[in-house]
DNA sequence: TAGTTAATTCAATGTCTATTGTATTATAGG
DNA sequence: CCTATAATACAATAGACATTGAATTAACTA
């Protein structure tokens, strides 16, 4: 099947990807939750009360779709502090941006008989 | 599990049908495509080379989170036309934007040990 | 009424995935 | 070495979902 099209300069199959990882309920708290700040595993598993296993997965699919990235204590080398990669965000902003742009809906001559 | 949270203002749940919704490449697709003008289900079936079963499936998924709309031919009631919705696209750029602002991305004090 | 076209609905299937429980790795300190 | 902690990896499961094929509905026309 033909997956391989491009919309507004982004691959389809890499949109959809970040789309799909935000796109699921605790996913989407996490990536709010790290927008006001950096923290690690242990910290999320409090404030969202989810098992850190499964923060783990949701992180990691995150970090997959470049939207977070992670990098582990100097001191401290157990933890992990996870934060929102600013690049990816502004370039995923802009781009969903440009997808939904209401000025942007066009009302080309319909097919049919009403358009033609 | 607590899934009833709310983030700028629209619901967790909502804000992640919509983004399910657009999480498919064919549905992406079709939703890209009638940002470009209404369009009836047989169009897309030759310009996105799709069986239309499956276009009508993808379409109902763009309606039911609103992102699109569909209204019959007057002339001749057996074409249905389909139309992006445009307050709500309005209203989802706006929470895209917010959400992914990277000007909002802060760094606060970390938890662990190099942020105590 | 019969036939044609646009669209939808239904049923089945294979795949993907969120979640849970358990085990393992990595690092630090006594 | 032994223990504890932070995080990840592994295995299993249940539910969701995209896709396909066939059947059905809705609307128009001869």
């Amino acid at each position: 099947m033909n997956t391989a099209g491009h919309i507004h300069g982004h691959p389809t199959e890499e949109a959809t990807a970040v789309l799909k990882a935000l796109s699921d309920p605790n996913r989407l708290r996490i990536f709010a939750r790290l927008m006001q700040g950096d923290t690690c595993n242990c910290e999320l598993v409090q404030e969202l009360n989810l098992p850190a296993n499964l923060l783990s997965h949701h992180l990691r699919v995150l970090s997959e779709v470049g939207l977070v990235t992670g990098r582990r204590d100097r001191i401290d080398g157990r933890w992990v502090y996870y934060s929102v990669d600013r690049a990816a965000a502004a370039r995923w902003q802009a781009w969903l941006a440009a997808l939904l742009d209401p000025a942007q809906i066009r009302v080309r001559p319909l097919c049919g008989p009403e358009g033609g």
